[in-house]
DNA sequence: CTTGAAAGACACATCCG
DNA sequence: CGGATGTGTCTTTCAAG
């Protein structure tokens, strides 16, 4: 299911123009990678079909919307067992203020990255539905001052931008 | 520049949508919200001048890519001065490897999501390009067993998905 | 697997309420 | 500001190489 896919150059390119502005056309792609549009079509629908390409995603700014201040919460789940971590994870998902979650590896279980308005509702939102649950044994909270995105992912052995 | 900017229901039924799948046409978006097709062209390229949309953005898995583990590494740059803090930001952007970095509050001072394809990957990545540099104080390394993302980004009061 | 042409759908501008 | 109409462009299909 998440076995390695083969990809020739012509993917990798056309990957690396859609990481860069996943609207680009079919023409323009064509016109760049130096095949047919209906080359590109079908080669598209094969990285969709295949799972490598999971969607399309559109870029918003938090701080335009209303949510200007952006922090990670390291959250301890005690005991950590599946029937208290599963309905834990879905709680915190379904948070409006909720970007990802991470399970990881040592002493903290859970990173949240989470974006809210001011500090006053970062601070209603770690009392309110972190630290009030019996689940949640200690929140520690980092605020982000700031943060980049990367280059575009690529297989090892391509890096180039 | 990062003002709130005031968004009606029609704005915000849009950008649901769009999270959702940002390849919608304006005709279907159109019928969807109940307006005009061109309507939704107007209001979409409002957005997008007004900066709330910053891009459209291609998800992959990073697993069919030939890069099934992911970690977050904790770094402190000591001392955390401009002149060391710029460079090494960018040069971690510059990795392959990796895919976002936060500047924190805190005593870690970074946190760097990276992307590799296995153990002796990660090893070399953390060895080679972190703890070797001389303004690499610490670094802490923690793997990614899972990771979850959330409802569509939305300002306070719509949280709707 | 790729191509090129044809048909249909769409984006975008313009005009109008 | 929202809705209709038109034109040029793009996407998508298909038969053929």
């Amino acid at each position: 299911m998440d076995a390695s896919v083969v990809l020739d150059p012509v993917d990798l390119h056309l990957l690396r123009l859609l990481q860069n502005d996943a609207r680009t056309t079919y023409r323009d792609l064509a016109a760049r990678v130096g095949v047919a549009p209906s080359t590109c079509l079908d080669r598209v629908a094969r990285l969709r079909r295949s799972g490598v390409i999971l969607g399309h995603r559109l870029r918003l700014d938090p701080a335009k919307l209303g949510r200007g201040l952006q922090a990670l919460l390291s959250v301890q789940v005690r005991p950590h067992r599946r029937e208290l971590v599963g309905p834990f994870v879905e709680r915190v998902r379904a948070l409006p203020e909720a970007r990802t979650v991470f399970h990881l590896t040592g002493p903290d279980d859970y990173l949240v990255h989470v974006a809210v308005a001011d500090m006053a509702d970062l601070q209603r939102l770690v009392l309110d539905e972190f630290t009030s649950r019996r689940e949640v044994a200690r929140v520690e909270t980092r605020l982000i001052f700031q943060q980049w995105e990367c280059g575009p992912l690529l297989p090892p052995g391509h890096a180039e931008s």
